[in-house]
RNA sequence: GCGGGGGUAGCUAAGCCUGGCCAAAGGCGCCGGACUUAAGAUCCGGUCUCGCAGGAGUCCGUGGGUUCAAAUCCCACCCCCCGCACCA
C-alpha cells in the first residue's frame, strides 16, 4: 500500500517548481537571504549540501508565510588554486589527477580540457547547479553569475573607484613566502611543507672584521650586551658580497634572501667557514670578540653567521661549555645581562644544570629555550649597567637604536623551516612592492563597522564577541595579486583584485543580475552604478529604462536579510563585507543580520577532499534520496553547531519520512465524529505549530525537526491508543494532516509536494499558506484532563510490571476535596516552605492532625514534581478527576483487560487508598 | 601564544541564561514482545543500580562553595575542537 516513491516525488516536483522561484519585486514585503557563493573547483560534498540547504528551509519557511522570497546563487571563480590545479593536471601529477578522476568522477575526456583553468570552473558550476537543484534548493538561476564576467568586472571596478576615492586603499610593501621557480608568492595549500610557517622580522645587528661587515640575525637586539663572540660552521662555505654597495660576510643562502629583500648583492668570493674561525669582529656595543666554530649553525637560517650570547641562550652556553671542555677558549665568561626571576644569576647555564642536559641534541633544548626567553621577556629586567628596563622595552629601544646608529636593518625569515613549494623549491621571503592595501586599520572605518555591527542580527548571539573582536585586530589587507582569475585593479593594470576583496557586495548585484546581462559592458560607467545603488542621477545615463528597473529591483530587495556562512570565514569575510558595504551604501541598505554556520564531520573525522574523507552529496541524494539528505542534515544539530555524518544515521531518516507518508494516507481519509481526544490533538498541534514557527524564526531548524515530525508523530501514538477499538479517528485528522504537510514542506519539500496533492491541497504546498495558530482550539482543560490520564497509565503500567501477578481488577481511588484545599494553597503560596504553617493554621485540618500535615508535606513534594504550568492549572481551573476516569474507564479496560472501579479515597475500604493525591489518585490492582 | 566554542547515560543531543517540572526530551543503537513459514519492514514495551506498589540510591569533565534545593549559580583545575590573513 506504501507507493512511497522518494524518486517519483522529486521527479514530479522538479517538473513542477521548474521557474517558480523567480521573484520580481512586488507588492508583498520581501525576504532576501544570501549564502556565500561556493568556489568550485571540485565537486559538492555533503558538508556543501547543508551549508545551502539550511538557507533553502528558511527561504522556503518565510515564502510560506506570505514573503516574497529571494534565495539567489553565484559562482566564485576569482583567484588562484584553480590555476595551480590546472597546472598540475597539465603535468599529470598523480595525486590531483586521482582526486578528479577517481573521487570527483570527472569523466577522461572533460578532465582533458581541465588543463584549462576556466573549463575547471564552468564545469562545476554547471555541476554544482545540478546538484543543488536536485536537493530541491529554491533558488532563483536567472541571476546565477560568476565573478570573471565582464559584467561583473564593471561592477568591481565601481565598487573601488568608491573604497579609492574614500582614502580606503593605499599602496605599500609587504613580505611574502616566495617561490623563485614559479616567480609567484604561494599560499598554504602551495606548500608541501611549512604551511604553519610564519614570517617573522629580525634585526641584523652588524659586526665589523676589516673592511666588511658580518650580519647575524636576532629577535633579541638586547643581548648584544652579553655577546661573547660569533658562530661559524666550518663545513660552510660563505661568501664576501658587495651588499648595496658595502661587503658583507655571510651565507650562500644567504645572499640569495637578500636579493629578494631589496638590496643589490654583488658576489665577491668564496670564503670556506674554516677561514674565519679565530678571526674577531667587533661591535660598539659588545666591543671585540672571536669567531667561533659550531656545527650547529645553519647556513639556510637568515644570515647563516649567528652572535653568542651564552648568558642567556641555552644552545650558545652548551655549544661554549663543549668546546671548553676540550680546553679551547677556555678564558671565554658567559655575559650576564638581563635579571629574571626564577633563574639564576647565569640563566642559561642554570636552566641546562637544572634539567641535566648533557648534549645539544637533547630534545628538551628547544622548550627549555623556548621558556627561558618567554619568562626573559615577560619578567626580565637589564642590569642597572644597561639601563635597567624591562625587556620588552629594551629590545624596541636597543633595535631602533642599532637602526639609526649601526647600519642595523631588517631581515625577513621563517620561524619554522624548511617552507618547500608544491614544485619542489625552496620558499624564501620576498617584500613585494606595489603591493596595493585595503586600510582596515582605520579607526574611522572600524568605529563605522562597529556602529552597523551594533544594529545587525546575529546569530547565533555568541559570534557577536568574535565580530568585534575581529574589527577590532583587523590590520591592513593586501588586496591586489599578480596570479589568478580575476578583475584587473584599476591602478596597476598588471595586478588582480584578491579574491576576499572582490566578494563583498555582490549582495547588491544579485538585484540586478539578470538585467544588466542585457547592457553592454563597456556601457557601464560608474555613472550608471551610482544611479542604481545610489540613486545618484547624472547625464547620459544609457538606457534609462533598464537601469530604472535595476533601480528598482535593488530598493525593492536590499539590504538583505540575512547572510550566511560558515564560521571560519568571521575573520575574513563576513566581516569584510560590513566594511565594504559601510564604505560604499547608504544607511538603509547595510546589512541587517547573519546567520553562522558549524562545520560538518564524516563519522567523526573532519571532511577533507585531499584526504579522501568526503561523501559527495550527489552520491547522497541518491542514495537516499533529497528529502533524505535534508532533514537528516536540518535534524542532526542545529545550524551553527558541527555536524557528523553517518550513513546508518541517514538511513533511518528514510524511515522516518516514509513512516510520515504513510501515516497521512491513512488518516487522510478519516470521517468519523469527533470526540474529545480528537480537542486534545488539535490542542496540542497548536502548540506545534508555535514552537515550530518560533524555532524556524530563530533558524533553529533541528528544534523545528523535533516539533514538527517527533512532537505530532508522538501525539498520534497516544492519540490512536485512545480511540475506542474499531475506530480510525475522526474526520478532524484531516486537517491535520494538512497542517503536518505544512509544517515539514520547508525541510522535505518533495514528499510534502506529493502529499499536498494526495490530500487535495490548492496549489503547489511550496506556496502554501504556513499553517496558523488558531487560539480557539486551545484546550486547556482537556490537555489537563488527558495529561491526568497518562500519569496514571504510567503509574498503572509500573506497578504492574513490578509486582509480577496477574491482575483481576484495578481500583483507582480519588484524593478528598481538603487534600485539594491544602495543594492550592501550598501551591499558590509565594514561599512554598511556609506554606505548611498557613494550613495547620486552619482549624479545620488542624483536627485532622498528623493525617493533614503529612499530606501537606506529599503535597510540597509533588507540586515540585510537575511542571509548573499543570500546578498553576490544577490549583486554578482544577480538574473533575472523577468524570476524567470514569470517561476513560473503557480505554483503561481494553489498556489492562481487567475491571476498573473507580471510588473515592475516604470511602475506599483498602489502606492503600489514603495515599491519594490530587493529580495522583491512589491505586489498588489486585 | 592570542581569541572563540565545548565536555550530559552505549552513541548522538536537548536542558544551563531565567535553580525545584531532571534519572535528565528526541533520535540512533541494543534487548524483549507482537506480526511473519522465516528474515526484513512495521508496531508495542524496556534500556544507571536496587525494589513483588507507583519508590529509593547514585549520576550530568574533576574538586570545592552558595542554597531548604544545583546538570543549571560562584571559584579553581583537567581535557577536546575551531580561527589567527595574502587563502577560498
Amino acid at each position: 500500500m506504501s507507493g512511497f516513491d522518494p524518486g517519483a516525488f522529486e521527479q514530479r516536483a522538479q517538473d513542477l517548481w521548474r521557474c517558480a522561484f523567480e521573484p520580481d519585486p512586488s507588492e508583498q514585503e520581501k525576504y532576501y537571504l544570501t549564502v556565500a557563493y561556493p568556489y568550485p573547483s571540485g565537486a559538492m560534498h555533503v558538508g556543501h549540501g547543508r551549508t545551502y540547504i539550511v538557507p533553502d528551509v528558511i527561504a522556503r519557511f518565510w515564502r510560506m508565510r506570505g514573503r516574497q522570497v529571494l534565495y539567489p546563487m553565484a559562482f566564485h571563480v576569482t583567484g588562484a588554486p584553480v590555476i595551480g590545479i590546472s597546472k598540475r593536471i597539465a603535468r599529470h601529477d598523480e595525486k590531483t589527477i586521482r582526486l578528479y578522476r577517481d573521487l570527483y568522477r570527472v569523466p577522461p575526456a572533460v578532465l582533458e580540457k581541465f588543463t584549462d583553468p576556466l573549463t575547471i570552473v564552468k564545469h562545476f558550476s554547471d555541476e554544482y547547479q545540478r546538484v543543488m537543484t536536485a536537493c530541491g534548493l529554491s533558488i532563483d538561476w536567472r541571476r546565477r553569475f560568476t565573478t570573471v564576467d565582464p559584467t561583473y568586472s564593471k561592477f568591481i571596478e565601481w565598487q573601488w573607484k568608491h573604497l579609492y576615492e574614500a582614502g580606503h586603499v593605499i599602496k605599500g610593501e609587504h613580505p611574502v613566502r616566495y617561490c623563485t621557480f614559479d616567480e609567484n608568492p604561494v599560499g598554504d595549500h602551495d606548500l608541501l611543507e611549512g604551511d604553519k610557517a610564519e614570517v617573522i622580522k629580525f634585526t641584523l645587528v652588524m659586526f665589523r672584521s676589516g673592511d666588511a661587515v658580518i650580519p647575524t640575525a636576532t629577535l633579541r637586539p638586547e643581548t648584544i650586551y652579553g655577546v661573547t663572540n660569533l658562530w661559524v660552521n666550518p663545513g660552510v662555505t660563505y661568501i664576501r658580497a658587495l651588499v648595496d654597495g658595502k661587503p658583507w660576510v655571510i651565507s650562500q643562502e644567504a645572499a640569495e634572501k637578500l636579493l629578494l629583500q631589496d638590496h643589490t648583492v654583488t658576489i665577491e668570493k668564496e670564503i670556506p667557514g674554516t677561514s674565519l674561525i679565530d678571526t674577531t669582529a667587533t661591535h660598539p656595543l659588545c666591543g671585540e670578540i672571536p669567531i667561533l666554530p659550531a656545527a650547529f649553525v645553519d647556513p639556510d637560517m637568515a644570515s647563516g653567521i649567528v652572535m653568542s650570547v651564552p648568558a642567556h641562550a641555552p644552545f650558545d652556553y652548551i655549544a661554549l661549555r663543549d668546546l671548553q671542555q676540550q680546553g679551547r677558549y677556555t678564558r671565554i665568561r658567559p655575559v650576564p645581562l638581563i635579571r629574571v626571576e626564577g633563574y639564576g644569576e647565569v640563566p642559561a647555564q642554570d636552566a641546562v644544570e637544572r634539567a641535566g642536559i648533557t648534549d645539544q641534541l637533547d630534545p628538551r633544548m628547544d622548550a627549555l629555550t623556548q621558556e627561558m626567553y618567554s619568562s626573559e621577556f615577560a619578567k626580565g629586567k637589564l642590569f642597572e649597567k644597561y639601563g635597567g628596563k624591562p625587556v620588552r622595552i629594551a629590545r624596541e629601544d636597543v633595535a631602533a637604536l642599532m637602526s639609526e646608529q649601526y647600519g642595523s636593518t631588517v631581515m625577513y625569515e621563517f620561524d619554522t623551516r624548511p617552507v618547500v613549494c608544491r614544485c619542489g623549491n625552496r620558499v624564501k621571503v620576498k617584500i613585494l612592492h606595489d603591493q596595493w592595501f585595503l586600510r582596515y586599520s582605520d579607526p574611522a572605518w572600524k568605529a563605522q563597522v562597529s556602529d552597523q555591527l551594533k544594529d545587525m542580527s546575529l546569530v547565533p548571539p555568541e559570534v557577536r564577541i568574535e565580530f568585534d573582536r575581529t574589527v577590532d585586530w583587523l590590520r591592513d589587507w593586501a588586496c591586489t595579486r599578480r596570479v589568478g582569475l580575476g578583475t584587473r585593479f584599476p591602478w596597476d593594470t598588471t595586478q588582480l583584485i584578491e579574491p576576499l576583496s572582490d566578494s563583498t557586495i555582490y549582495m547588491a548585484y544579485y538585484t540586478i543580475a539578470h538585467r544588466i546581462r542585457e547592457m553592454a559592458p563597456d556601457t557601464l560607467t560608474p555613472e550608471v552604478f551610482d544611479y542604481i545603488f545610489l540613486g545618484k542621477e547624472s547625464d547620459s545615463l544609457p538606457q534609462k529604462e533598464k537601469l530604472d528597473a535595476m533601480r528598482n529591483e535593488f530598493l525593492y530587495w536590499y539590504p538583505y536579510n540575512f547572510r550566511f556562512s560558515a564560521k571560519d570565514l568571521i575573520s575574513n569575510h563576513l566581516t569584510f563585507q560590513i566594511f565594504h558595504h559601510v564604505a560604499i551604501f547608504e544607511k538603509q541598505h547595510l546589512p541587517q543580520g547573519m546567520v553562522v554556520f558549524g562545520m560538518g564531520l564524516l563519522n567523526g573525522a573532519k571532511m577533507s577532499s585531499s584526504k579522501g574523507n568526503v561523501f559527495l552529496l550527489e552520491d547522497a541524494v541518491k542514495e537516499f534520496g533529497a528529502d533524505t539528505v535534508r532533514m537528516f542534515l536540518m535534524g542532526s544539530a542545529e545550524p551553527w553547531q558541527d555536524f557528523d555524518w553517518r550513513n546508518e544515521l541517514v538511513a533511518s531518516v528514510k524511515k522516518q519520512i516514509e513512516r510520515f507518508y504513510n501515516a497521512i494516507h491513512e488518516m487522510k481519509d478519516a470521517g468519523g465524529e469527533p470526540k474529545d481526544i480528537d480537542l486534545w490533538l488539535m490542542s496540542r498541534l497548536l502548540e506545534h505549530i508555535e514552537k515550530t514557527t518560533a524555532s524556524l524564526e530563530n533558524f533553529q531548524t533541528r528544534q523545528a525537526l523535533q516539533e514538527a515530525f517527533f512532537s505530532i508523530e508522538n501525539d498520534l501514538k497516544w492519540y490512536r491508543r485512545r480511540l475506542p477499538e474499531g475506530s480510525d479517528g475522526s474526520r478532524m485528522l484531516r486537517s491535520l494532516c494538512s497542517a503536518w504537510v505544512r509544517l515539514l514542506a520547508p525541510f522535505i519539500p518533495f514528499t510534502c509536494e506529493k502529499l499536498w496533492q494526495d490530500i487535495g491541497g490548492q496549489g503547489l504546498v511550496s506556496f502554501a499558506d504556513w499553517p496558523v495558530v488558531d487560539q480557539k482550539h486551545k484546550n486547556r482543560r482537556i490537555e489537563l484532563a488527558e495529561e491526568l490520564l497518562l500519569r496514571t497509565v504510567e503509574d498503572l503500567e509500573s506497578i504492574k510490571k513490578l509486582i509480577q501477578i496477574t491482575p483481576r481488577s484495578i481500583t483507582i481511588s480519588l484524593a478528598p476535596a481538603w487534600k485539594y484545599e491544602i495543594f492550592k494553597t501550598i501551591a499558590r503560596a509565594p514561599d512554598r516552605t511556609l506554606a505548611i504553617r498557613t494550613i495547620m493554621k486552619d482549624d479545620l485540618m488542624r483536627r485532622r492532625g498528623k493525617e493533614a500535615t503529612d499530606a501537606a508535606k506529599q503535597c510540597t513534594a509533588l507540586i515540585h514534581r510537575l511542571p509548573p504550568h499543570i500546578v498553576e492549572l490544577i490549583a486554578s481551573d482544577g480538574v473533575n478527576e472523577r468524570a476524567v476516569f470514569e470517561q476513560a474507564t473503557p480505554f483503561l479496560k481494553k489498556e489492562f483487560g481487567v475491571p476498573v472501579h473507580i471510588t473515592d479515597a475516604e470511602s475506599s475500604p483498602h489502606a492503600k487508598a489514603a495515599t491519594a493525591l490530587p493529580f495522583k489518585p491512589s491505586i489498588v490492582i489486585e
